[in-house]
DNA sequence: CAGGCTTTCAAACGTATGTTTCAAACAGAC
DNA sequence: GTCTGTTTGAAACATACGTTTGAAAGCCTG
């Protein structure tokens, strides 16, 4: 065994239990056990389980947040002074997620999913640690979302990036089950490129929606501009 | 005091820490504590913190299902025959949920919060809960989708209806952390109806989307039809 | 006011958690 | 081989959890 195969044993082990069952709902315990380590093993490696959550997400976070910038320096330079469109900066993003080299082939959703927690279950410190970590790339991502739609007001903006995650973090984070349902139900196989094939111009399409929707309240509550 | 406005309290209480921070991240101590009222009385009243959490989304679960209903039927039979359009079901079912009357005034995004919780960390037993209480609305809505959209294939309407409950759940179920971000970067405030005019029409523009993209994978993969 | 049923209360139970301890096993350098 | 620092191991620690208990208090009916 390599020296620390058990650094990576506990890592792939929480990665996936983190995965299924959120943060909360997985113990050491059950990590160790899967990992097939000493239960102690966890606190003397990373020091605590918050620091082995942040390790899960840096090792993955890491190498893609790299791949992701010189996506987007390739895009920039390839635009050669104009801003990137919309669909070439959504593309960039997606090709980077879908191309990174994969553990195994959960990888893809296994990384999506824990990008979903983050933001669902986001328990302070891991959200201050993202932040901290990974800000600048996201903050790229954001400005290039910005040049691509000048059109919207920043308000407007803001939010439909929101919608955009949340469509694809939680799509992602349970595209296997999703999958597996449509093979039952129609029978037909499903590629995690064709479901991004599938989703970016969704995305793209929602992103550019002409109006904001005027509520018609008949009665009670104040109708919103 | 009313003779069980104990279990009011308890309620209250646990759908707001719910709210706040998940379900395995609130204990049965804190609720009583907040509400309170002695520790037992959860176990006594409710029987368990499993069968707590079904009340507290039976609570604001059994008359939104039927405020939902009537609006369906109002929006069928307004149509008379014809099948509703995309925008009239999506904002059917929004003015349903806006317009539930509220317990106070953080009573809508607790509401949204509980839906977003309810599919990120559905533990199972909600789960199964939720299928078996609330499944007819919700297979209704699903039908009248798929009338509205009869230029899509199931496999394309499939998917758009995972990005749409995605990009729903995910904001709403984060929508105050979000809320608060935008007012402290933008200075702006913003309701949950206004949330909801943005959101709408942002869903119906991705459901309708023209096309499915082609990937352009330069050298490995395989291209997307 | 007496009786029986419901509700509250403080305390304890058993279990599971994250973390710590300290001795044993191991590794590589001299 | 011996010595050093690193890693593993079994066990225990303290704490928090959901749940149960059994007695006290409250309430309503007769």
């Amino acid at each position: 065994m390599a020296q620390s195969d058990t650094v990576d044993r506990i890592l792939d082990a929480a990665e996936e239990l983190f995965a299924d069952r959120g943060f909360s709902e997985t113990s050491l315990r059950m990590i160790t056990s899967k990992a097939k380590v000493n239960l102690a093993a966890v606190n003397y490696h990373f020091g605590s389980k918050n620091a082995l959550i942040h390790a899960v997400f840096a090792r993955f976070l890491t190498p893609f947040s790299a791949t992701l910038e010189t996506a987007f320096d390739e895009l920039e330079e390839r635009c050669d002074g104009k801003p990137p469109t919309l669909n070439q900066t959504l593309w960039a993003l997606t090709e980077s997620a879908v191309r990174m080299p994969q553990r195994n082939e959960k990888g893809i959703s296994i990384f999506m999913r824990l990008l979903g927690l983050a933001y669902t279950q986001s328990q302070g410190h891991l959200r201050k640690f993202l932040e901290q970590e990974y800000g600048d790339p996201f903050s790229r991502f954001m400005r290039l979302l910005k040049e691509a739609t000048p059109q919207l007001s920043s308000v407007d903006r803001y939010w439909r990036i929101q919608f955009m995650l949340g469509a694809t973090a939680f799509t992602m984070s349970s595209s296997d089950a999703l999958r597996d349902i449509l093979q039952n139900k129609l029978g037909v196989e499903t590629t995690i490129q064709e479901i991004a094939a599938r989703l970016v111009p969704f995305l793209a399409a929602g992103m550019q929606a002409e109006d904001k929707m005027l509520i018609p309240l008949p009665d009670s509550q104040t109708p919103v501009a």
